[in-house]
Parts: structure tokens; C-alpha cells; sequence
DNA sequence: CTAAAACCTCACGCAACGTCAGGTGCAAGC
DNA sequence: GCTTGCACCTGACGTTGCGTGAGGTTTTAG
């Protein structure tokens, strides 16, 4: 007889005898006969119909794309669905690879890396998807060096600031004004002097306490520098 | 005091309050306090802590890589399994995208669509890996238009021999030199000559009798030829 | 006739939660 | 004091496509 057992034709197909039972459960693969005892028959179309079904999940579709193809639904339809997904998954894992490498050529500890993350999770809540293109062609344009450079010339420029503040300096002496004009110099250098950029900026360091403390000047701080370049 | 409840939490970071049951039932973020009746307190350490993981899945990890990578394992190394995986999957999904345009572009109705991957399939399981790429940049050779033509003229050819076959006219015959010929040539043509192509070509069409059925030759039908040729 | 192989039907497990369901805690208005 | 309403609690099922047993019956080979 030309009817195979669940097992024969799960060798035939190369699927697991498990997943016939599955599509059997689901509809998808239902054996046309049975023995009295219980024992699945399948018949030439079910074998066919299996054909089918390996193919069309070894291009990824899930087994209700699937059902619904068969059914004689829009091929086309579904396939240009699937591509579209397909091609924005695409688009993402890069993006995400690009990063990552970024990431981990960057820093070294995993405090760093964190911070790195969460710095660039912080952005991306802040910036709208322009201005993030902005920031990326400018980090592209002033290069690798001169990022890491500005970078180590913050922290140290800040504690300058500090030490002159909390020393009750007047900010229109000649040294404080200096060190605010690299300030302004260093903000402009990153936000391309982009207004809105800048904006946005201040609007992180206002939310995110926890931000400011590390990297941002505080009220005092900033009012300092603006009094000193005023 | 400066622990949160679960809600506002769930507000400031912005999940959702089932996840953070969730974290807590994983282990993975486990609030310090608990209220009397049971309400969980987050203090200054876990929202930090609740910052990173979310920074994390942004990144598309998995909550046990995060855990992994909070207890401070190796973060370089759980980046790069992570680059090296996402890599494989940008690379597999770019080739069915290709092929799926590929496909839909091809044939039109769901028949068609079906027959045009099953044979794709087919071949990939009995064609080994350089040899589909050989496949493949000969039909790059070929172009489009030749290859459609060669498909229409495939069965309109075997018609005729089978045609001349029953009506029991000579192999020598010119007539079915001549019909015999092209049959060599357009199998040439597709396999570029490779007599490692054909012989895989032999026995997909061996062993798979549900294709032989309707594009290739059955036995008698090849021994016909095979005579015309000797 | 017996033992092994193949078959059957549940049913849990996986990843990361969404989504009820049914019950308690707590502040405010009547 | 009582009700309304909101935030919270703990289960527990659903999702996707099966893998992996458990425990029991049928078929097949020797």
C-alpha cells in the first residue's frame, strides 16, 4: 500500500516524528487515514502537502503563513509582508552590530561599558532621530583621536571651574573667563553649534540627576560660566 | 523616603510593572524592601541597577546574558558572541531576502510559487555547497531572458521525443538525433559542462520521483536518448 | 511467543513578558 | 464608619515550534 507510518515518513522528510504530531495538532498536516488501532496513515497528498510545508519553513515562514498560503491565500502578498520584516530586522541587527563593536572597542570594564550604554540609551530619549544623524556625522567628521581627546579634557577642564568657584574667584577674571571660553568652545565642538542639539542637551542634564552628577555641571556651576562669558 | 513602589518605578523607567514582577521572579532585580503587607520597595541601588538592564535589552541581550554581565562576568567576551551571532543572522536572513524577491518576482501564481521552491530545496540537498554557487553564477551567465526560454523549452522538447518514443520511430532516426542533441545541449547549458553537476542531477531525479514525474525523464525516456547518441 | 521497536496520548519546558482573575491595602469623600 | 477607587499582591494561562520525557499499547522481527 502506498500509505506511510508516521515514522517512515518522517525519515522520507527528514522532519522529527514530534513535529508531525504537532502539525497534525494544529491542522496544518492531518493524516487522511488511521489504523483501528490509531496509528496515523498518510497518503500521496499529505506526503506532498509535507513537501511543501519543509520548503516553505526552511524559507522562514511560520507555520500560519504557512496554513494560509495553502489555503490558496496571496502568495505574493504574504511573501512581500515577510521580505518587508525581513529587510527592517536587517536594518536593525546592523545598527545593533555597528554599535556593539563600537562599544567594545571603546571601553574596557564593564562599569565603562555600562556607562557607555546607558549614555547612549540617555540620547537617544533626548534627541529626536535627525539630530542623532547629526551628532553621528559630526563625531564622524572630528575623528576617532580628537573624540577620545575632548573626551579626558572635560572632566579636567570641569574641576578647574570648580576649584576656581569654590575658591569665590570672580568670574570675570581673566582666567575664569578663559576656561569658560573653552567650555563654550568644547559644547560647540560637540553639538555642531546647533541650538536645538544644545538644547536638548541641557534638557538630559536637567532630567537626569544621576547623569549630572557624574558628567554635567550643576545650577552653581553653569551659572558661573554663563555669568563669566556674559 | 527614597524608595519607589513598583508603580512609579515602572513610570520613572518607563516598564512595565509585569516585567518588573517579572525581574523579581528571575532574580534578576530584586526590590531590597517589602512594605508589611507584602508591597515591593525599590531604593537607590536597584533603580541603578534597573537603568543598566533596560540599557541592556536595548541592545537586544538576553536577560540571562545581563545577569551574566552584572555579576561581572567577561562583558568583552558576552559582546563578542553576541556581535558574532547577530552576524550569522544578518547573514542568513540577507540570503533569503534574496532569494524571496527572487521568487516573487518569478512566478506568479501559488502553484507555481510552491514548484519554484520546492525545487530550490531539492537542489540544495543534493548539490553540494561550491557546486551551487558554480549553479549560481552560470545562471548569472546566462541571464534572465535564456533562462526563461530554456524553461519553456524544456517540456515542449520532451514532449516530442516521448511523442516519437511511442510511435516507435528509430533512435538513429536524424529526426531524433537532432531532438537528442539539443537535449545534451540544454543539459550542458545548465550544468556548464560538469559532469559532477549531472551525475547530482542523476540522482536527485533517482531519488525523487514525485519531480521526475513532472520535469524529467523516466527511465525509458533516457535510454531512448542515450541511444540516439551513441 | 516474546522482546524490541514503533506507535499512541498527555504534559512540561523554553524566552520574556501580556493579560486577565480574584483578592488585599490605603487614602479620600459621603 | 463606609464606600469608592486606585495601586498593589499572587497565581496562572497564552504566545512559537517544537524537544523531551512518562507511561501505556501495537506491530514486527526472530
Amino acid at each position: 500500500m502506498d500509505e506511510l507510518k508516521i515514522g517512515d515518513l518522517a525519515k522520507r522528510s527528514g522532519v522529527s516524528v514530534r513535529t508531525l504530531h504537532h502539525y497534525d495538532a494544529i491542522g496544518l498536516l492531518v493524516p487522511s487515514h488511521r489504523t483501528p488501532s490509531g496509528h496515523r496513515l498518510y497518503g500521496r497528498d499529505e506526503i506532498a502537502r509535507l513537501q511543501q510545508i519543509v520548503s516553505l519553513r526552511q524559507m522562514n515562514f511560520s507555520l500560519e503563513q504557512i496554513a494560509e498560503m495553502l489555503r490558496g491565500a496571496d502568495a505574493q502578498r504574504v511573501i512581500a509582508m515577510h521580505v518587508a520584516r525581513l529587510r527592517e530586522q536587517i536594518a536593525m541587527q546592523q545598527e545593533l552590530c555597528a554599535r556593539l563593536e563600537h562599544l567594545a572597542s571603546s571601553a574596557s570594564t564593564v562599569d565603562e561599558l555600562l556607562q557607555t550604554i546607558e549614555t547612549m540609551t540617555l540620547f537617544e530619549k533626548y534627541y529626536s532621530k535627525p539630530q542623532l544623524d547629526a551628532l553621528a556625522a559630526r563625531r564622524e567628521q572630528l575623528g576617532e583621536s580628537r573624540l577620545r581627546e575632548a573626551q579626558s579634557e572635560w572632566p579636567r577642564l570641569m574641576q578647574r571651574v570648580r576649584e576656581e568657584l569654590a575658591r569665590g574667584t570672580d568670574p570675570k577674571h581673566p582666567r575664569v573667563v578663559a576656561l569658560a571660553k573653552q567650555w563654550r568652545a568644547l559644547i560647540d565642538e560637540f553639538t555642531g553649534g546647533d541650538a536645538a542639539i544644545e538644547q536638548s542637551l541641557r534638557n538630559l542634564y536637567a532630567n537626569e540627576s544621576a547623569v549630572a552628577e557624574r558628567h554635567g555641571a550643576d545650577r552653581a556651576l553653569s551659572d558661573y560660566i554663563a555669568r563669566a562669558l556674559s
